[in-house]
DNA sequence: ATGCGGACCTGTTAGC
DNA sequence: TGCTAACAGGTCCGCA
């Protein structure tokens, strides 16, 4: 389940290898992707190359010679690259094969990503246009959050989760920057402080931040290898811990529900 | 505009 | 042991 930390890290990895050469041949085993594959994909791609890869939110943007493929890795997406001789194994779903050698090979056992191909203004795709801040830049802060939590009932964890506010903060990272920030995740988000939410930011970027950093240790499972960068769920505090004791008072932790989605906190840490 | 539930999908885990 | 049911979760869509 790729988080935002997993798609940087899927970016980085994928990226020295693929750039700036050919693109050979484009396979598309299952085009049954959250939206289907467009049946023109080879052949936009094909003959083109890539010059940059970059990520907004958890889409990666792949610059081509004659526009660009948005892809998106959804739950369980993954990219690795492998070479030309490498049996597909059961959901590979698309392969992009490049002059250089070397095929990048798409992974989606519940097929919840998505692959698009855009010409023009790629952010102004409806997908990409109405995007909230990246979590890690200068324009993501406490005072931000608290500016747009305004008159707003909904829980504060469903807030920081909507990707119109920022992008990028999935569940297990809102459970944890919650719990870091000693705020309960049912609160209402007006009805936190500036001061709060100053905390809230610094915990998101922080968290973030270290995953991606970890993440880094992984990129060699980029090539050959399996392509999923993994979890470190011995340093998660309450994600997956639900009744467990609170790393930090050792009260059980509390689990509910909040928008359909696992929610745990430490009624006492957390208020 | 905001907020919420439903839908998508399948590997893994829990329960009978 | 074998089968079925529940669960996991990112994101878009539609309705209140």
């Amino acid at each position: 389940m790729p988080e935002l930390p997993e798609v940087e890290t899927t970016c980085r990895g994928i990226t020295p290898h693929v750039l700036c050469s050919p693109i050979l041949s484009v396979i598309v085993r299952d085009s049954r992707l959250r939206w289907p594959v467009p049946d023109d994909l080879s052949a936009s791609l094909t003959g083109g190359e890539f010059a940059r890869i970059e990520r907004r939110a958890k889409y990666l943007i792949f610059h081509h010679t004659r526009g660009f493929l948005i892809a998106h890795l959804g739950m369980t997406g993954s990219m690795r690259i492998v070479s030309p001789q490498e049996p597909a194994r059961p959901h590979d779903h698309i392969d992009i094969g490049f002059a250089n050698g070397v095929v990048l090979r798409y992974h989606d056992p519940r097929r919840f990503g998505s692959f698009h191909w855009v010409e023009g203004a790629v952010l102004s795709h409806p997908l990409l246009n109405s995007l909230g801040p990246e979590p890690l830049s200068s324009e993501f802060t406490g005072r931000y959050l608290h500016d747009r939590a305004r008159g707003r009932s909904q829980a504060v964890k469903l807030f920081i989760m909507d990707a119109k506010i920022v992008v990028g903060v999935g569940n297990i990272y809102a459970n944890e920057a919650l719990f870091a920030a000693g705020i309960d995740p049912r609160r209402a988000a007006g009805r936190i402080s500036l001061a709060r939410y100053d905390h809230l930011a610094q915990h998101i970027k922080r968290i973030l931040t270290y995953a991606i950093n970890r993440g880094g240790t992984t990129l060699r499972d980029f090539v050959g290898g399996d392509g999923k960068p993994g979890y470190f769920a011995q340093e998660l505090h309450v994600y997956g811990r639900g009744e467990k004791p609170c790393t930090a008072c050792d009260e059980p932790l509390r689990e509910t529900r909040l928008g359909q989605r696992a929610t745990v906190f430490c009624k006492r840490c957390q208020n």
